[in-house]
DNA sequence: TTTTCCCGCCAAAAA
DNA sequence: TTTTTGGCGGGAAAA
């Protein structure tokens, strides 16, 4: 009758890409650089589990690193041109070519289905496929949340696909050739809390969706108020600390080694699985490190 | 309807 | 053993 609150559960804030920039905002100005699991979780409002989810994909892409036991440290953005080409080298190493993809030895774009394709080797279960794909969605969103990727659709045949984005350096300016992530950005952050303790199908509507509003901006400027959530036992306070005003930093600083137009999205595929040899792996095996 | 993909069960590695 | 990591797929929101 009179309070009709809406009781929408919004699947989009508690994504995984959300989850990846409000982690990246919350790290990267910390000076000490440590990153606890148990911290972030209650940090950023979510369960371990999503926690594993978002860090081992920036771990491997260098943007931090496991350093022990329920910890990780910051390593930078910078990393991430030496990760990639790690990964590059690795997947050439163990891999002649890629199954699927035998023209050049990178792609700046692909379908979905064809990276699952290459991801699974020969298997042609359908079954397994799918569950590819569903992690492929897992990495795509974290990735293009960084800005890494793009996710697109295939010009012909309308087909899900992603695009390699990396940090745009052209020489086409004829300008310097530093790095140039200005305006060409596409998908940029999304800036919001990330979980209020809400179920799937269910919402509890006691509690008040703050959501933060910058979502469309230039990463060097972009900023971040971050909301805790403590464990989800009193979530009443309203969007109102602007004191944890976080700048995102550049995500290439300045000395950016030139990197060539390699550095494609291998890095799904070696995240995913490291091992596209001859014979198909039907089992991930992640970061070979310890 | 199909596509996208979050949630969390539960088992394999660590401790 | 307990705890930490993280595959894996169900099934519901989104398109």
């Amino acid at each position: 009758m009179s309070s009709s609150e809406p009781p929408v559960y919004c699947r989009k804030e508690k994504s995984i890409g959300l989850l990846c920039s409000n982690f990246l905002s919350l790290y990267n100005q910390e000076g000490d650089g440590t990153i606890g699991l148990d911290d972030a979780a209650i940090k950023l409002g979510v369960g371990r589990r999503r926690i594993y989810d978002v860090v081992n994909i920036l771990e491997s892409v260098g943007i931090v690193a496991r350093k022990g036991k329920n910890q990780y440290i910051w390593k930078g953005y910078e990393e991430i041109p030496r990760a990639l080409e790690e990964l590059k080298e690795k997947g050439l190493r163990e891999n002649s070519n890629i199954s699927g993809c035998c023209s050049s030895v990178e792609v700046e774009m692909i379908s979905l289905d064809d990276a699952a394709k290459a991801l699974s080797g020969e298997n042609h279960d359908s079954a397994a496929l799918r569950t590819k794909v569903r992690r492929l969605y897992d990495i795509m969103n974290v990735l293009s949340s960084m800005n890494l990727i793009e996710k697109t659709y295939l010009p012909k045949s309308r087909k899900p696909a992603l695009r390699w984005l990396g940090w745009k350096a052209e020489p086409k300016n004829g300008s310097n050739a530093a790095l140039d992530l200005n305006e060409s950005n596409k998908r940029l952050f999304g800036t919001d809390i990330t979980n209020y303790g809400s179920k799937r199908n269910k919402v509890d509507s006691s509690l008040n969706w703050n959501l933060n509003q910058k979502v469309n901006m230039p990463m060097h400027n972009r900023q971040v108020g971050l909301e805790n959530v403590p464990d989800g036992t009193n979530l009443e306070h309203r969007s109102k600390h602007s004191s944890k005003g976080i700048v995102f930093g550049p995500f290439a600083p300045m000395s950016m080694p030139s990197l060539k137009d390699s550095e494609k999205k291998r890095v799904i595929e070696d995240q995913d699985n490291e091992n596209l040899s001859s014979i198909c792996y039907p089992q991930y095996h992640n970061q070979g490190d310890f």
